[in-house]
DNA sequence: ACTTAACTGTAATAAGGTTGCAAAGTGACA
DNA sequence: TGTCACTTTGCAACCTTATTACAGTTAAGT
């Protein structure tokens, strides 16, 4: 099932499938939250190099298939990108929330950022809004 | 001037006043920007140790002298709270803008974040923002 | 099946961050 | 102003995270 997707997706960006894409990919889909580098490698057991997993990560990066989420400490945490996202131009407009409880970075792909209203002279070409607190499942 | 005003938040803050704060601090009441570690250590010429300043920051972080700025980009970056901060309790719920152009990262105190909806359970504690685009004095 | 181009693993290197301990500086008090 | 206790700094070593080069392997199209 989640199989066919994971192909799929990879050849809907023009990416041959090899082992570590599937399983990095195949991660992704199962966990449906934001992941970090070093979560991947605990996630997947390590069944590829450090090295495969920089890279595959800057080549989904780039074709739009993960975004990477806003965060305050110093850990780089990657998420799919639902919605279309075309190369070079991501979608990732939405909020994220992290939960002080479980830890997890859920993107709610829902939930639309407000409006900001900013000085005179300031031009916006993207905002990022992470909210912690108590999730949904936790609380 | 600036002199005074380092001393006096250093020690209203029970922090005995050595060189390497002296230093940190007025950097970041000379630029009134986000700094990363990098940007202190090349604005300060290094005339202190890098553990120093790690510790520093360190100790000012627990004492709400600055907070940390959500980032996209794997990297740390503090700035100065200007409201009063208590121990342990921040008050950076405020806009952050990054500047695509001159590359700053400057706290938009005046505009404070706008309220989000999220679905039921969801309990918030805290919310970052961070806009990215052209500032004013780039355009 | 063959060939080309893309992808991966290994190793070496760089950058970023942490810890323990001895030496030096700070602030309080006589 | 000198002394003392305590805090802070600098150094060295170490660990984790990230990047680059290159050779070997694998995938996809014909």
């Amino acid at each position: 099932m989640s199989e066919a997707m994971v192909e799929d997706i990879l050849r809907s960006n023009h990416l041959s499938v090899t082992t570590p894409r599937r399983r990095i990919l195949g991660w992704f889909l199962k966990k449906d939250s934001a992941l970090s580098h070093h979560d991947i490698e605990a996630g997947t057991q390590r069944s590829f190099d450090r090295v495969t997993l920089y890279r595959t990560l800057q080549t989904f990066l780039e074709k739009g298939i993960i975004h990477i989420v806003p965060s305050t400490d110093n850990v780089i945490r990657y998420a799919l990108c639902k919605e279309a996202c075309k190369e070079g131009h991501h979608h990732d407009d939405h909020v994220h929330f992290v939960c002080d409880a479980c830890g997890t970075t859920q993107c709610m792909d829902k939930i639309t950022i407000p409006a900001v209203r900013l000085p005179k002279g300031y031009r916006v070409r993207q905002i990022g809004m992470v909210v912690t607190g108590i999730c949904g499942r936790c609380r």
